[in-house]
DNA sequence: CTGAAAGCGCTTACAG
DNA sequence: CTGAAAGCGCTTACAG
């Protein structure tokens, strides 16, 4: 069925037909009635492409998600992706993945761009100094940054306070007698890990401790990679009393690593991570196993589509940006350290 | 830049251009050339709407993801659709994700075909009676299935030996002298969990053992899943001595359960678990934590993307279907039942 | 309130 | 080997 036949059907133009279907005001109410009956029991849906090719908007979202051969595949990303999902689906907008190699990333952007099929991109996982925004600058594109660079007044974004959160996780440490912390981050490139590192290192100089490299660490955030770390630093000559973890994952591998050596969390170890609430991937359930830092990606994901759908609809002008506070939540995986009596005497 | 302004650049018609561009045979090759170097430092790409206007092809394969409010999101979700995508990409295809609630679906499948903006889809995660399959026919939207229901020979899927595998993972068991086996295994009203569940009983017959219901659960596959379920079943009078978990999660929680227990894992209590060998998600690095059954999710999902375009291409006539075997891992988890003697005797 | 007509930017028989 | 023209199925000024 299309617009042709249904229009004969009715006895109408396809122009009527047309603007009864898109909710113009000037057709006729009982018109209108009999348009919108006939088309759904016809089925009718406008074909997309000509829709598209008349208006001139993609009504679509670019999502670039680059892969190496065996790389790891975010599940912050698929998270996130459903927070975005939900909004666009409302707003009659499609999203678009595409998966490309690493090398081809910058390729993808400017394919999409050339070829017009999507209105605006999200940009995930900004690295410090990330080539992608001069590039979506350059060709035009709208486009929201999930997390941010160093020039980050110049487009839109939505974050967490990074920063903050491991400086406040830090203090928690520090206030409880612990002073050699270890630091499980993600990889150095990224700028959320950077800040953390910064949030770290403004807790401990506070405090008037320094910061000892050999406690911390920076890589993909898997299991094994907190497992492994854990044991390194575990078997220094003064090995930390503490753990701050990037991930849940990170921490399900510094767990495993206490547990294999006879230790007890929370009682011999403590470790707070930073959890980005992934329904699939709970944090021990009802009862938290781990003390955290907590932000839910699904409405990062929800709140970046909206931006950049009000960007494309130009309902708003400039960059818009969002920075969510995150929380800071009790776990029976925090103990007092070994300098808990000294500071609770001084 | 359009095909007009191109071909007026370059002081031919557009007919010629966009059959250079094309690749078809009949152009002169120095004209391809100097239309294809225009095209390079122009910037130009057809415009994507206009192109399947023209042709009635949407170059495009829909994923329908059901959401509940606080529902999962499947990390197997996610790398499948990371191996799908490497196909969609070097084909020219697009991924279109879209992202609804469950009451959504059949109606997400009804919009895409009626506005014809995918030129098929893949169905995810089928149940044993899944209305989703006789809507797609009554469409005409050609599908691929990961996974397969009862009436699998009327469909294209990729699926794996789920029976099989649960069979010999839980007859691994029986060898060493385990008698009471624990299944914790994915929602019941998925097909794979019930061909993993019938595999189970397979063995358990097969080796004159009977069935003990209280030794069995279904539900979604998280970590306090695991846990909750595990720590019920040892409260059991007659508890299992080993657990078969139908994913990586479950086993993590059913590793802090015996653990906290001060049992150990391979020791005391045995675990081998199904492992879709995600990157991110990794069991246990270098050395596996868990013996397990593994099959990798990313390669089901460039199979059932290349299995989708041969269909739409018409490059394969009826349904295509793959079944995929597994592998039976060893790990450090499984250890002697109480039994291993008098099995040994035997 | 309704309709005839142009146009969105391509592709592709058809003709030469 | 190249081009003029029709057509894909819509939307939207313009006219009435």
């Amino acid at each position: 069925m299309n617009l042709k036949r249904l229009s004969e059907l009715l006895e109408l133009s396809p122009t009527t037909v047309s603007r009864a279907l898109n909710g113009y005001p000037e057709v006729n109410a009982e018109t209108r009635k009999r348009v919108l009956a006939a088309a759904k029991s016809h089925g009718y849906a406008a074909n997309t492409m000509a829709r598209r090719l008349a208006t001139g908007r993609a009504m679509a979202i670019g999502h670039v998600v680059p892969l190496a051969e065996h790389d790891m595949i975010n599940p912050i990303f698929a998270d996130f992706l459903a927070g975005a999902g939900e909004v666009y689906s409302s707003s009659g907008y499609n999203m678009i993945v595409s998966v490309v190699s690493v090398e081809r990333e910058i390729e993808a952007y400017q394919s999409m761009a050339a070829s017009q099929n999507v209105d605006g991109v999200i940009v995930h996982a900004p690295l410090a100094n990330d080539r992608r925004f001069e590039v979506l600058e350059a060709l035009g594109l709208p486009f929201v940054a999930h997390g941010r660079g160093e020039d980050a007044a110049r487009y839109s974004w939505v974050d967490i306070r990074n920063r903050k959160a491991f400086r406040q996780a830090t203090e928690r440490f520090i206030h409880c007698g612990h002073r050699r912390i270890g630091l499980i981050n993600g990889m150095k490139s990224m700028t959320f890990a950077q800040r953390r590192h910064a949030g770290y290192c403004d807790a401990l100089s506070s405090a008037g401790l320094s910061v000892a490299p050999e406690l911390v660490r920076h890589s993909d955030m898997t299991e094994p990679y907190g497992y492994e770390t854990a044991n390194e630093m575990l078997d220094l000559a003064d090995p930390p009393t503490a753990f701050l973890a990037s991930s849940l994952m990170i921490a399900f591998g510094i767990n495993r690593a206490i547990t294999e050596r006879g230790l007890m969390l929370g009682r011999d170890i403590s470790v707070i991570t930073h959890d980005d609430a992934l329904p699939f991937l709970p944090n021990g359930g009802d009862s938290p196993v781990f003390a955290s830092i907590r932000s839910p990606i699904r409405g990062h994901g929800r709140r970046a589509a909206e931006i950049l759908i009000d960007l494309i609809e130009e309902r708003k002008p400039g960059p818009v940006t969002d920075l969510w506070e995150v929380e800071q939540l009790d776990g029976p995986s925090i103990g007092p350290g070994p300098f808990a009596n000294e500071r609770a005497t001084a």
